[in-house]
DNA sequence: AGGTCGACGTC
DNA sequence: CTCGGAC
DNA sequence: GTCCGAGGACGTCGACCT
């Protein structure tokens, strides 16, 4: 454990991109096999032990540390590995013991049965310092949180062994820790792994958010438009007889989506947006498709209730025939050939939509208030098909969000960087005299915002409840979301989707926030 | 057997 | 998915 | 321009409690 947790140390004080890189790099450098590679599944969380979640961590801890002593540093520290790290008690006895390394942690965990585990986590804390609890308890919860994303540690991995990321990307997914076979290749040993053979995952193309800002140094003839689906994103691979509908993180989804999967009998690569359609094409709501996500088996009834539908915006192969170097428009009328020749059930292709500037196009994208459509996508004619968010090819403009005067109920604190704030805004509307939960956000402001809204928090707080504070209702957040609809989650009987605070409004009076009625004529369908 | 609650993956 | 912040 | 971390609503699943 020594060589990544002092890895996991330098990350956490390195704000650097390239520092991190650098840290990155040298530590692949001076890792043995297979210690590295386990680490870079952390790093790409590609690794993940079922029974090792915050909530055993914190029920362990509670039989060596006093639990209110504990509840304070935590609200102080505000991360859980980072608390335990710090308060562990160390026994000096069993310190001499030896640390485990890398390997021996993740096999032994890979090996251990339920119930076992938590035992065995217990053992290693006391032989670890600091730091090496630090690490330990980041690689075995998952989500580090340390600065490096899987990007940046492929980013590092393809400077450090100086091949195309482009190409590591296209081989990743292919590819299981400790990757043994991907070290062999960036020291020069032997060629790149095989992309995924047959129906493995290729990466997709991502788009940006088109700003107002943007539009002005675009040539509208240079683009072309499609309507934007609310479903979810997905790759259809089917090569070599094999069929796997993946998602967008390469997730393979192929088990949720046999009415799509059965219908693949062809050989090519497909990209497109997963949705549930009835009648041949007719879209439904976004929350249905949810009824057909995550599940392990599909009733008959749930097919029949939900069927899914696949609309189809790119080929990346046409059998053996790689067309991600094509400009778009090539690709388009491959695609569109394609579709003509093999007319697969549940797929139709996604329609161009004809505009001739910028304006006709803003006239479309607001007119289009249906439930099914997000609003429009602009992809440039000239654009290949590259792993990514490149800025630039494709961009994503969405209708123009709605809004609404609400007024400040209650408050929580953040947790990591944001430990010491109350960044956590629960807000609500009138009925009658009363004001209802609607909604909760905590971004969309500044960091100086923050610290104006917690002082006020602190200032207007009328009771405790735990964590929870209320605060007297005299403060209006004007909160933007992209749409609203019926639920139980909140006591007004209604959520939005993507709630962030637009403005806060301490100009207004908290009787002048708007009214339930006025969110409730904002839902569609 | 049925409900609750946390984790996870989608947006 | 959103946004602000940091490089 | 690009990445990162903060975390929203929703649904499923699985562990655990009654």
């Amino acid at each position: 454990m020594r060589n990544f947790s002092a890895l996991i140390d330098g990350l956490v004080f390195m704000p650097a991109r390239n520092g991190k890189i650098r840290l990155l790099a040298d530590f692949f450098a001076t890792t043995p096999d297979p210690d590295r590679g386990w680490a870079l599944a952390a790093l790409t969380e590609s690794l993940v032990f079922h029974e090792a979640k915050p909530a055993a961590i914190r029920q362990l801890v509670a039989t060596r540390v006093d639990p209110e002593l504990f509840a304070l540093s935590y609200d102080y520290v505000g991360d859980l590995a980072e608390t335990v790290a710090l308060i562990w008690p160390e026994r000096p006895e069993r310190a001499n013991s030896l640390p485990p390394s890398m390997t021996e942690v993740v096999e032994t965990l890979r090996a251990a049965r339920r119930g076992q585990v938590m035992g065995l986590v217990e053992g290693w804390l006391d032989t670890l310092d600091s730091s090496g609890r630090f690490a330990l308890l980041k690689l075995i919860t998952g989500s580090l949180r340390v600065g490096v994303s899987a990007r940046l540690a492929k980013t590092a991995l393809a400077e450090w062994g100086k091949v195309d990321l482009g190409d590591l990307e296209e081989c990743w997914h292919g590819l299981t820790p400790p990757y043994a076979d991907l070290f062999a290749w960036l020291e020069g040993k032997s060629d790149r792994p095989a992309a995924g053979k047959g129906a493995g995952f290729r990466p997709l193309m991502l788009s940006h958010p088109l700003e107002e800002e943007d539009m002005a140094g675009l040539d509208p003839a240079d683009y072309v438009a499609e309507w934007k689906w609310d479903g979810i994103r997905v790759q259809l691979a089917a090569r070599g007889g094999e069929r796997r509908v993946y998602s967008r993180t390469g997730d393979d989804v192929s088990g949720a989506f046999p009415d799509i999967a059965d219908h693949m009998t062809f050989d090519a690569v497909l990209d497109g947006e997963l949705l549930v359609a009835r009648d041949e094409g007719e879209i439904a709501p976004f929350n249905d498709l949810q009824q057909r996500l995550n599940r392990k088996t599909v009733t008959a009834a749930m097919l029949k209730e939900f069927p899914a539908w696949v609309r189809l915006y790119d080929i990346l192969f046409d059998g053996e025939e790689d067309l991600r170097g094509l400009p778009f428009t090539e690709r388009r009328a491959r695609l569109e050939r394609w579709h003509d020749a093999v007319r697969p059930r549940r797929m139709d292709l996604s329609p161009l939509v004809p505009f001739e500037g910028w304006e006709t196009l803003k006239g479309l994208r607001e007119g289009s208030r249906e439930n099914s459509i997000e609003g429009l996508m602009l992809k440039r004619k000239d654009s290949v098909y590259v792993a990514g968010r490149p800025k630039g090819p494709w961009f994503k403009w969405k209708r123009g969000a709605l809004t609404l005067d609400t007024v400040l109920m209650y408050a929580q604190r953040g947790h990591g960087k944001r430990s010491s704030y109350y960044s956590d805004f629960t807000f609500g509307v009138w009925r009658g005299e009363e004001l209802v939960p609607v909604g909760k956000a905590y971004f969309g402001f500044t960091d100086a915002e923050l610290v104006e809204l917690d002082r006020w928090v602190r200032n207007r707080t009328t009771r405790r409840y735990g964590p929870v504070r209320e605060v007297e209702p005299g403060l209006v957040l004007e909160v933007a979301f992209d749409s609203v609809h019926p639920s139980n989650r909140h006591k007004s009987g209604l959520a939005m989707r993507f709630p962030r605070v637009h403005r806060i409004r301490w100009d207004k009076p908290a009787a002048e926030a708007d009214r339930l009625e006025t969110l409730q004529a904002m839902v569609v369908g």
